[in-house]
DNA sequence: TCTGATATGCTCAATATGAGTATAAGGGAC
DNA sequence: GTCCCTTATACTCATATTGAGCATATCAGA
């Protein structure tokens, strides 16, 4: 981590005595925009060269721009313009996701760059063509994150590659109390040693990861340090992007259920196969379906439509619609996960 | 809007000085800094003028203070500094809330003053004597929202006063859909109408009273302009505070049933009612005994110590300590409320 | 010893959940 | 058309969890 001891001198020191505060902060809005295709969750990124990256090539990003306070009038006005102008996208569904100040910052800035914090938001779409023009695309963010993918059994990444990696970090933990406190952070957050698997702890393993450097953000964020020790699982992003990723991910698979947001990520009628695909996309594991389907009917998260789709390729299913009144109904409705289906 | 061109652009490639792209940016950061005792949740104030009120006079606000990069090396250190410098007190348990930059921005500002952000932590401790020195005072969290305490049965403030406001407010409404949408938002936010009351919807809450101007602030950061048609439910605070104030009782609602941090307002050893009565002072509502009990026991949460309370004034009750091995046996442990003890 | 607290134990019906089995309704191969 | 494969939807049933009380234990003081 960089160390930053920067003691900023009050270069530009303006009349206004609170600009003088804090003269070299920046702010920047970063989007996390997904969306669910095919049973794949997908993020929305452009390539951006970043000469933080070893290399210096280009790296994938999250749709990032500064909050000019003369142009936007809110946090999240500044926000949809930038994910607009670098995306061609408008944005539906908008919630605040968290503010990065404290590490993983851009190296570039160097002792008397600009502060920056971050100020990342989640939004959710229904997939759409990119316009042509930009470099965006859409990722699978299990791409990202492949140890967050659960659905085919525990990834074999974790048991063959991880596991032992971080057996290594730890036998490294100075003193009796510390290797107590590494052991436990990892059995936690990786399920390990009969601890269940928290879909949600998503940032605790990057973080974990990127310790143990396990990631390749960590090698370019040591500066030229430490070469080549690090091993890189996963596709990297730029700057701190990734660990931005990781807390939309745990952000999202927990409020899908309590709040109807997955939705958003669906067409007005669905069929309940899809709704519990999608589910299974962003939750990362697979569900029993006969369960899946009692609980958001009975639930009153939706309602068939009378309407029946025969794409299926067995016996059509119904279309069903979100069900607004069940708002007024059940004070945090979302849909409640079933048990994971038993291991095939 | 920006041209393409210019955004695709990345924005700190530029050579000029960051302080050009954002001129006038502060990053201010907000405790708020949470202890029970006795039946109370309370929150810890600071009397401060705030020229934005009415009169000028003497506010409550949130401890606070601008972001100094020069000796913050962190956000989160930021605040503690912050926080100890103004209260006297050490913070433990800190978890961010959110970032305000949207509304309710000081009107001493104006158009070209600086735009303020404020980054918003929440902070739990166990309730400590104040160092006389400051100006600090716990406050009652339920001074400045009455109406979310339903302890003792739903309170006649929300009956006799609020819903007759709403209704007023309702019938303001341009047309026939935006009346749809605000007795939609009335019903769900105040459990109005066979709708359930929902602990966690504090913000929407406030922000419903807010723009119906019901509270105190709608008045004085409307300016001169409005001056006699708004109420004051509640005891005001100085700026934005109490909408960070009202963020953090939701999230702390909502936090306790899936994250063990309650224990963070208790000592390490507690009896069972105890525990219980600072799990109703924060969720505002009364629990069934017997079965907050069996939750919390029979969930792994507490452990018995083997000593007991003497004080209690009948059966002397049991110690019960928090156990920390639940973090490995479950995936959200946290106290699950049972549900609301019957009417009296 | 009786009464009023509070704490703690126990019961029991009503629901919810986990894990299936069974049946319905398409398409395509033949 | 019939058989078979596929997906959807309906039921079942043992087990766990909840909601709501009743019952008993153990203190302090009248």
């Amino acid at each position: 981590m960089a160390t930053r001891r920067a003691a900023l001198e009050p270069a530009h020191r303006s009349r206004r005595p609170a600009s003088a505060l804090s003269p070299t902060v920046v702010v920047g809005l970063n989007a996390v925009i997904v969306a669910v295709t095919d049973e794949v969750p997908r993020v929305l990124t452009i390539s951006r060269t970043d000469h933080a990256l070893a290399g210096g090539g280009p790296a994938d990003a999250l749709p990032f721009g500064p909050l000019r306070p003369e142009q936007h009038r809110t946090l999240e006005r500044g926000l949809r313009s930038w994910a607009r102008q670098q995306t061609g996208i408008g944005l539906g569904y908008v919630e605040q996701l968290y503010t990065f100040g404290d590490r993983f910052r851009d190296p570039r800035a160097g002792q008397d760059g600009p502060w920056m914090i971050s100020v990342a938001y989640l939004a959710l779409v229904r997939e759409q063509r990119l316009a042509g023009s930009s470099e965006a695309h859409w990722r699978d963010w299990y791409d990202y994150f492949p140890w967050e993918d659960w659905r085919s059994g525990p990834p074999t990444l974790i048991s063959e590659t991880i596991a032992p990696a971080l057996d290594n970090w730890l036998a490294q933990a100075s003193g009796r109390p510390a290797l107590h406190v590494r052991r436990e952070r990892r059995d936690i957050a990786f399920g390990l040693h009969r601890t269940p698997w928290d879909t949600e702890r998503t940032l605790e393993r990057y973080e974990l990861l990127y310790e143990a450097r396990l990631v390749g953000e960590a090698a370019s964020d040591a500066g030229g340090s430490a070469p080549r020790d690090v091993k890189d699982l996963g596709r990297p992003m730029a700057l701190d992007h990734r660990r931005i990723l990781a807390t939309a991910l745990g952000r999202l698979r927990g409020k899908i259920k309590y709040r109807p947001v997955v939705f958003e990520l669906l067409p007005p009628a669905f069929t309940l196969s899809r709704l519990q695909r999608v589910v299974e996309a962003l939750a990362g594991i697979r569900l029993h379906k006969q369960n899946f389907r009692r609980l958001v009917e009975r639930g009153g998260l939706v309602e068939g439509t009378g309407q029946y789709d025969e794409e299926t390729g067995g016996r059509p299913a119904e279309l069903f619609a979100f069900r607004r009144e069940v708002l007024r109904e059940r004070a945090a409705p979302g849909v409640r996960l079933p048990g994971p289906q038993a291991r095939a």
